[in-house]
DNA sequence: GTGCTGAGTTGACAGATGTCTAAGTAGGCG
DNA sequence: CGCCTACTTAGACATCTGTCAACTCAGCAC
């Protein structure tokens, strides 16, 4: 019985939240994604796959660039992979990371203020 | 001594996640204000303070539209307060909550990956 | 003043979270 | 086959977090 559901279908409904009050189902499945990205180390790691050069890095270019161990590191992409903002991929000896970016929009429209003047 | 400082300047930087990988100091900030909406009572409070329709809400209508305590709310409040993404203002015996949009529009910003194709 | 009501603070406690070490799995190479 | 490297999983442990009951503070009315 996992004690959260992997969000595979990455719902993240749609409305921003300043148009109107969320939900609670829809809100159970925002506020895990942000959860997600609300520690320091899994933002950078979030922002070095969705920045990295060829669409993909490899865990073993994220794992040198913060002073913790290997299964920390797993741990936090994990947490990441089950929020649906990324996705993995092994081909040989690597396991490869690239972002998933339509919910990385989908979050960001949740977040749009544009319309006040 | 308090354990998190109050981010009262909204620095929340600047560059999407997309972009280039975010600093630590940067991503310490960023991951802070994700943390705050990272809990569905506390998104709940903040959509529906944000969009309010006087542009601000009184505690008084948003404790009864959660199966929480008082202190419960009050407590998440101080949170998204902490965070930068909302102030509030006694009035009387009210207190009234309205939300930080620079920062909201600062956050869904970082998470803009709209230059995909 | 006393009393009432809205909101915040304090202290306590169960449960979640971040980190580590140790062990396990998967793939490449000799 | 064995061995090494890359990554994940399992357990343990200290810390943090969400919630509540009890209390305090602020403002209004009498």
């Amino acid at each position: 019985m996992p004690k959260q559901l992997t969000v595979l279908d990455a719902e993240v409904c749609c409305a921003p939240l300043a148009t109107a009050a969320v939900p609670a189902d829809a809100a159970a499945d925002v506020a895990a994604a942000f959860k997600a990205m609300g520690d320091p180390v899994r933002l950078q790691l979030l922002s070095m796959i969705t920045s990295a050069a060829a669409g993909e890095i490899c865990v073993c270019d994220l794992t040198p660039a913060f002073e913790l161990t290997g299964p920390t590191i797993s741990h936090h992409l994990k947490v990441l992979r089950e929020a649906g903002l990324v996705e993995s991929d092994r081909r040989g000896t690597w396991v490869w990371y690239r972002a998933n970016r339509s919910r990385l929009a989908a979050l960001s429209a949740v977040l749009d203020v544009t319309p006040a003047d």
